[in-house]
RNA sequence: GCGGGCAUAGCUCAGCUGGUUAGAGCGCAUGGGUCACAACCAUGAGGUCCCGGGUUCGAAUCCCUGUGCCCGCACCA
């Protein structure tokens, strides 16, 4: 057996554990197996990415699930990918062709550009799922996908004509919001809304009659030029007789109409509004009911129209400026007021978004959100944590139409085809032939030159991945996938729209459970972000630290849901546990005489018969049995919390369970055995330790992988087996399987025995550390219990350092100057007179006896109230009870050794 | 305006469907180069669970009000 090296290195093994991983196909799942499905379809990250902290814990969730339901014999299937990203690869590629060759996309054409961007891919694209792989992800690698792929792109064309036929997809002449940065339009989900330091003006819109007039306020007087009416509320008594005259646009001179409309409020401003159909989406609407003329003023690119007349060509804001100046020597600015405006802006560029009029798809959602809302309030979709459920009905619930065609290249084209000869719009799979009404052929059927959303193929992922349109066999096992794990910041974007996909193409919400985490701050609490400079690169950690010491740190870090704050010393503290591990493995391998045959060799079945020609003989002690029962115990309740998503109540017992039972205690406890035993005994020592090291490093493979199996392997063993069994129930032990009752019975007096013991040994460490004595030295214990505690004299004097261990029954023989601890059923004394200082001593008693008066107290006014004893359930109040004993004896005892000092 | 979250030890946070003498990590204090581990060990100090009400036999936990932070949606008169 080789020996470990002394200190925990990460970098020695994760890179080549890994690869064997990938080379032994570990993560392939196919289809056909009588395993049940375990479905995840990985948020395919853009192709533009690089990983960061988000998604390293985005991952990590992930892939411990995955790792788990392997464990327990699912065909766990994680599926991964990438996404196109349309606009930030469009803009990425486009940067990159004017910084390097100083031209625009416009410039070489749509067709070379895009062989461009397919050439980015290919160079780059691949590079975050390249840090994937340090992360440990599980996934399959040889189903990895992209959203621009053959496959996906069938299922976009797919998915679009079938909706079309429906009479779900639509083109219309509508209102959307414009980035005039990346020359496209967004959808309502891409508009961000920021507050942004602004202005009303108060402008006189002056009587065709030469009458007053009306004043407006506006926070954009630049979209004057597009004003083609003034609405005012019908019963606001002020502006009655105004309606149905017209005003005088200042200084433009067009004269428009005051409308009477229920959409003004008359609280707000002036209660008059300035009406700019072709700007506002309130206008627009306004403009609909009055039939008002839609007059754009500012074009795509933000720049004022020859209807803004001497500003034409102007940018917005800097005509904002000169015109403001101009209505102001005019005298026609009554008053100007500070105010903060919410603004949209693009969600990629930060710019602000313009209304605008324009030709574009989309969807019509209502029908399409009426099942999605159904399948939460069914419970066939859950959400994890319960109230992100609410947020998607409330999106759902009043969600619009959604604008799904971009002023791009890169992305999928829409299938629709527009006939030059008659105006025919053909939607299908493939190019027609020929106009279906007149005819045409050739040039003169035209694809239309949007794409589509990205997010719109983002939508299908769960079912595109595993071959929709077609009916295959991927598809019948894995879907509906089992969860979805991502951010709360998707919820919209993504969940949403995979959930109604999902229904509309196949019938049943695409995952059963969608579990939300929440992003990962930077260490001041501010967002992670390159502007504020406090990002972390997950790279640079796990070169640091290691794969394992970061899926622990961000793994413990929080609650579901919740954000999380970045602490490069949790992930110190977490290396130090891997360090901790891997030096209790060592100590182990190094204990084993060689006698490698007490590792597991296959799946299930241990092998613990030596194969150094003698015959095994075991004889389990308290110890033995004690850590067996409790990593039973504690596997039952990791297996739980992971039932409940809570992977971090999971991890910590885990923790606990290596860290507390197996290293403090059980290792320290066995080490005389090991040591100086006789050959029986010392040989269960070795069966057990290795027994139970096997299930502690399965319980700690899905969140810590590289280092579990890199301690496996040391263990002899080939890698498969760890990832081959879940632990349920008691790690295997060398003399047999001790279910039954009677060994039951026996686990637990051994693991009562074994914790009081651990009491007693806490105790006279305490004394010893209170009284300051020297390490080295030896004292004598005297323990008086009412009944023999059989408690394994040895252990105490082995790890507490004690001489002599003497058990009394008479109070008589309790010694004169002593420190002592009072105990659940004994009091443990150290009588060392040199050590005691009687004066310290009966003020601890004191304080001791005050604070169990009024516990008892508090116990027996509980247990006095008719209520509690007729109400609360029988165990409670048994529970309580019993409390209330051992208060009792405790405090009897705790008076008796006083009156024992004061005499 | 609508909706949601958070407030627990010096710091960062756990605490699930009410019953714990309220926990962890880090930090702090004391002692220790002990032969798995100083990336360690042992021991300890430290908390009116934001304020105020309510429900209940019983509230950190459920409900309401308030205060203070934070987020999402809507709103560019």
């Amino acid at each position: 057996m080789q020996e470990l090296a002394k200190t925990y290195n990460p970098k020695d093994f994760e890179q080549r554990i890994y690869q064997s991983w990938e080379q032994d196909g570990d993560f392939h799942q196919e289809a056909a197996t009588d395993k049940p499905p375990f479905t995840i379809v990985m948020p395919p990250p853009n192709i533009t990415g690089q990983l960061h902290m988000g998604h390293a814990l985005d991952q990590t969730l992930q892939d411990v699930l995955t790792r788990w339901r392997r464990m327990q014999g699912y065909a766990a299937l994680w599926v991964p990918g990438t996404d196109h990203a349309s606009i930030a690869t469009e803009v990425r590629v486009a940067d990159e062709l004017f910084e390097k060759e100083g031209k625009t996309k416009e410039d070489v054409g749509r067709e070379a550009f895009l062989d461009r961007v397919w050439l980015w891919r290919e160079i780059y694209g691949g590079r975050i799922t390249e840090q994937q792989r340090r992360l440990g992800d599980s996934c399959d690698w040889e189903r990895e996908r992209f959203t621009m792929d053959e496959g996906c792109n069938k299922a976009v064309v797919e998915f679009f004509v079938r909706l079309y036929r429906k009479g779900l997809i639509y083109r219309g002449y509508r209102m959307i919001n414009w980035c005039p940065q990346c020359g496209t339009s967004l959808s309502d989900a891409e508009v961000e809304h920021e507050d942004v330091q602004g202005q009303y003006w108060y402008i006189r819109y002056p009587g065709a009659d030469g009458g007053e007039g009306v004043v407006v306020a506006t926070s954009r007087p630049e979209t004057m030029f597009g004003d083609t009416a003034v609405a005012v509320h019908p019963d606001d008594a002020r502006y009655k007789d105004l309606i149905g005259k017209t005003v005088v646009l200042p200084l433009v001179g067009r004269e428009i109409p005051v409308v009477a409309d229920p959409y003004p409020d008359p609280e707000k401003g002036t209660g008059a509004v300035k009406i700019t159909p072709a700007h506002d989406p309130n206008d627009f609407e306004v403009g609909q009911r009055h039939s008002l003329p839609q007059v754009v003023c500012i074009d795509f690119e933000a720049k004022m129209t020859a209807e803004a007349g001497q500003y034409e060509g102007m940018d917005r804001y800097e005509c904002r400026k000169a015109w403001v100046a101009a209505l102001a020597d005019a005298g026609f600015v009554v008053k100007t007021e500070d105010v903060v405006i919410p603004t949209g802006m693009c969600y990629r560029c930060a710019t602000a978004v313009e209304p605008m009029l324009s030709n574009q798809w989309f969807v019509k959602m209502k029908p399409l959100a009426e099942p999605a809302i159904a399948a939460l309030k069914s419970g066939e979709l859950k959400f994890v944590p319960e109230r992100f459920g609410k947020t998607y009905l409330r999106w759902m619930e009043e969600i619009r139409d959604w604008c799904i065609s971009r002023q791009l290249w890169w992305g999928h084209r829409i299938p629709a085809w527009y006939c030059d000869s008659c105006g025919k719009v053909i939607v299908a799979q493939k190019r027609p032939l020929a106009c279906s009404t007149c005819g045409a052929t050739g040039d003169a059927l035209r694809q239309d030159e949007d794409v589509l959303d990205t997010w719109f193929s983002s939508a299908l992922w769960p079912f595109s991945t595993l071959g929709w349109p077609e009916d295959t066999e991927d598809l019948r096992k894995f879907y509906p996938t089992s969860v979805l794990v991502t951010g709360y910041d998707i919820i919209f974007f993504w969940v949403a729209r995979m959930v109604f996909s999902g229904i509309f193409c196949m019938g049943k919400s695409p995952f059963s459970h969608v579990f939300i985490h929440g992003l990962v701050r930077g260490a001041d609490g501010q967002k992670m972000s390159k502007s504020l400079g406090n990002g972390v690169d997950p790279l640079e950690i796990i070169g640091k630290y290691g794969a394992d010491a970061l899926r622990f740190m961000l793994l413990h870090g929080s609650a579901a849901g919740n954000d999380m704050r970045w602490s490069e010393e949790s992930v110190i503290s977490a290396r130090n546990f891997a360090n901790k591990l891997w030096n209790a493995a060592r100590f182990v391998i190094m204990n084993l005489d060689g006698r490698t045959q007490f590792a597991p060799t296959d799946g299930g079945q241990a092998q613990f018969a030596p194969t150094d020609g003698g015959q095994a003989q075991f004889a389990p002690t308290d110890e033995d049995r004690w850590i067996l029962a409790t990593t039973a115990r504690v596997a039952g309740e990791v297996t739980e919390a992971l039932e409940k998503f809570e992977l971090s109540v999971a991890i910590e017992k885990v923790y606990d369970l290596i860290r507390d039972e197996y290293c403090d205690w059980y290792i320290e406890l066995v080490k005389s055995r090991l040591y100086g035993g006789d050959e029986t005994s010392k040989r269960t020592a070795q069966a057990v330790l290795v027994s139970v090291l096997s299930d502690l490093l399965r319980l700690l493979h899905p969140f810590m992988p590289f280092i579990t199996e890199e301690i496996w392997g040391y263990l002899g063993k080939d890698g498969k087996l760890i990832r081959d069994r879940w632990p349920a129930g008691r790690p295997d032990a060398p003399w047999g399987p001790l279910s039954d009752a009677a060994a039951d019975a026996d686990d637990a007096g051994a693991v009562a025995r074994i914790e009081a013991l651990k009491d007693v040994v806490r105790a006279v460490r305490n004394i010893r550390a209170e009284a300051g004595t020297e390490q080295g030295k030896k004292v004598p214990v005297v323990l008086m219990a009412d009944a023999p505690p059989a408690l394994a004299e040895h252990h105490i004097k082995a790890l507490a350092g004690v001489s002599e261990v003497t058990v009394i029954a008479d109070e008589k023989d309790v010694p004169k100057d002593a420190a002592s601890a009072i105990l659940k059923g004994m009091v443990v004394y150290v009588p060392l007179a040199e050590l005691v200082d009687n004066e310290a001593e009966r003020e601890k008693l004191l304080k001791e006896r005050e604070r169990l008066e009024k516990y008892a107290g508090q116990l027996e006014a509980k247990l006095a109230n008719e209520g509690f004893t007729s109400k609360a359930p029988a165990q409670v109040v048994e529970a309580e009870r019993a409390k209330l004993n051992s208060a009792r004896e405790a405090l009897e005892k705790t008076i008796e050794r006083l009156e024992v000092l004061m005499a």
